[in-house]
DNA sequence: GACTCATAATTAGGTGCCATACTATATGTC
DNA sequence: GACATATAGTATGGCACCTAATTATGAGTC
């Protein structure tokens, strides 16, 4: 019952007081939420000392390595986010001393965004804590069980994508 | 590789290029969260025709069969958010009709929220047919799968709220 | 060169969360 | 009654995401 969030546990009590079947399906759903809230927060932790934030980050890491930079419309294809959440990010980093915007030298529209020294120092160092510390939530995993636990969520994950029709424990078949 | 976010496949990319160990471990918590992303965004693309998101609907469901109504920091504490969090959903809620508040007859800080007609008919509606689609999107796991499932969820959660101390596959066991 | 269409980046406004501070009220003590 | 402390709800500002619109620029056609 720890590994729930108070929400969760308030709809799901209300699942069971009403006799409703399946609160297993509804209560695994909650837990993968929970897991996925507590890593979200502990992410979260992690990074704000450095002024940080996990879209911030995301930047900075695909930033690294290349002295021309990135374009910010290719920093959002990458990092699966618009354009204008882009500026944002940007606005903020650039704020910190993390990176700089540079102007095209051929395209008066674009423009290249690159790390800063410190930006570029700050990238390595997070970059390899960040990556042990997501390693280690998994970490007392057997191969076998990686292999299982992936089955699972790739299962799971085709519900959401793609529900299949009248066959499923849906109600209408609403759609979207 | 379908069923990881944009920004994580960077980073796994990143990792793996430079020949790191355990891409197993960050591949699979990447999975999680691009598995509770995408039922985030379905849930979010089922309430929108609706004018709800998921925190106002989870409101609503605390709401339903309370006459007496709930105060906003009861509601507070039942769906884990600030009252600060609580006073702007309720602003919308309330400005679409859902619910209206009352003043308190004994205390004049306190007001009670209580559902309109509209609200009630509208959380009981929804509380079906999203607790039938929650379940839906673990159809298809037998018991004992879902034991495995929950198990392992309960162990990665317990990475991440009660990380170990040294032992563990982190550098410099940093803390938040 | 004028015009149309497309692209890049930004701006504006919205949302849902947060922390902090503020205002109004209640309670307890003296 | 004055005062201190606590509580309830709200206001303010921030952040990270979104959509849609805007501005500036580039490319292609005539």
């Amino acid at each position: 019952m720890e590994n729930l969030e108070h929400k969760h546990l308030a709809v799901l009590d209300e699942a069971t007081r009403r006799g409703e079947q399946d609160t297993g399906n509804m209560r695994l759903c909650f837990e993968v939420l929970a897991l996925a809230a507590a890593i979200d927060r502990s992410c979260a932790a992690r990074l704000a000392p450095y002024r940080l934030s996990e879209g911030k980050f995301v930047l900075l890491s695909l930033l690294r390595d290349l002295p021309d930079g990135l374009a910010p419309y290719e920093l959002a294809e990458r990092a699966g986010v618009t354009r204008a959440t882009v500026t944002g990010l940007l606005d903020g980093l650039e704020r910190d001393g993390f990176l700089l915007r540079h102007g095209d030298k051929d395209d008066r529209r674009k423009i290249s965004v690159r790390l800063t020294s410190m930006g570029k120092a700050m990238a390595e160092d997070l970059f390899v804590e960040h990556s042990q510390w997501i390693g280690s939530l998994f970490a007392g995993f057997e191969p076998r069980e990686r292999e299982v636990f992936s089955g699972f969520l790739l299962r799971a994950w085709r519900n959401v994508e793609m529900p299949l029709d009248a066959g499923q424990a849906t109600g209408a078949g609403t759609s979207p």
